[in-house]
DNA sequence: TAGTGGTCTAGACCACTTT
DNA sequence: AAGTGGTCTAGACCACTAG
């Protein structure tokens, strides 16, 4: 197997590896030959054939152990790949005018299971904020966030008049772990007013916990009107 | 630097490129040295440096061009991933009984939006699926699909009446590449018959695109209900 | 303990794009 | 034209783990 111009090695390996899984070839929890053999196959490097594999585990066709072999994966995993890009941006690529209106900001207890996502002592005061991001007339997210103020002591100082907590963070907090949870709720009556919509209004609704350093961050609501936004997403397999 | 028990190289490489963005050492489109200066730098072979900056680059955090160079990406595009399993582990994971229900299927006309999301000629007939997934006694799932019965002529043969079409598609068609939206939308008087619900229930709606080989496989419209539906992300960054 | 995958090297050639 | 990243090789040593 030689370089092709088009394409590198150890990409053509990998289609022809996940061609065969595909097809039945190789079914799953199949034993595929070990990297010394598959060189020699392709007539390549064992390094070529590592990166194919290596790549293919990563995308979960294949499940890789030491001295175990590679064998096909279980089926029925199919990995898509979202981007979320920053609010501003997302309006702007629509065209539409953004603004940013700070509702509230104050230091509280949290309620019990947001102290307990936070995981903070019950009864500490963190910083909550409520904020608005509109696009044109219309609300675009609605922002409820509580910021572990233990981790982050920085947000004190800040008054979020005029940059929301979300942007904030991601410029002051270095290298946090996200979690997502997506789910369709309907408007109550206080999320309805404070969005501007009719109650009932199917919603978006993103819940992120963010992680530094092992440390629980921040928790954030975001609330999206169901027909003004969506998640793309353009998938891989 | 030397290999580290704990960790490999490129790993540790890593990390301190990552940490000297985030600390602000090195600011957004920041150009960082080549590869070979690195080597020198790190006191390794070049292929180990180049290994790092490539994840890095799959995950977002440089930007590289041939002759430009690698520079700090820009901010604020945060990816997340979701695993989206198929439909029978999922509630299978959560301890329901699965039953799956065909409703309707035809050949027909699809109407003209449709036709134009499958790229197929005005007036062509192809195949409509409606079904239910339940779990326990609720609806779990509905499936709204149009099969490309050019590109799938097996199609034809398939009665969908134990299996669902996406389940068998999984398995019959190869390599497909999907386009995702996820939204969230109030129940039509007519889903929400369909799906049992009440009027109005908020549904989280993800509309799928499959495509093989450049040409358009099959349109689904998949709606869930909102409170039994979320989708589920462990984020990198 | 033997065989697998995981990592690393030193060197090489090529493709691409800016200068 | 020159310098960058992208790929590949042949060989090596090591870590892990199934038999």
């Amino acid at each position: 197997m030689t370089q092709n111009a088009t394409q590198p090695l150890y990409q053509q390996i990998k289609s022809r590896l996940k061609a065969q899984v595909v097809s039945g070839k190789l079914l799953q929890g199949a034993l595929l030959p070990s990297e010394t053999e598959l060189a020699g196959h392709y007539d390549c490097s064992r390094l070529t054939v590592h990166r194919a594999l290596r790549e293919l585990a990563e995308e979960g066709v294949v499940e890789r152990r030491r001295r175990a072999g590679t064998r096909v994966a279980m089926r029925g995993n199919t990995g898509l790949m979202i981007r979320l890009s920053r609010i501003t941006d997302e309006i702007s690529r629509r065209g539409f005018a953004y603004r940013y209106e700070l509702l509230e900001t104050r230091f509280a207890a949290p309620p019990d299971p947001i102290a307990k996502l936070l995981d903070v002592r019950n009864g500490d005061a963190h910083l909550h904020v409520r904020c608005l991001h509109w696009a044109n007339n219309r609300v675009f997210q609605f922002e409820d966030r509580w910021i572990n103020a233990d981790v982050v002591p920085a947000v004190s100082a800040q008054s979020f008049e005029k940059m929301s907590p979300s942007l904030w963070l991601l410029d002051n907090v270095p290298l946090s772990e996200l979690e997502h949870d997506i789910a369709a709720i309907s408007a109550s009556p206080t999320i309805a007013a404070t969005m501007r919509l009719p109650e009932n209004t199917a919603l978006l609704e993103i819940t992120r916990r963010s992680t530094w350093n092992k440390r629980r961050v921040s928790h954030a609501r975001l609330t999206y009107p169901g027909d003004l936004f969506r998640l793309r997403s353009e998938g891989s397999n």
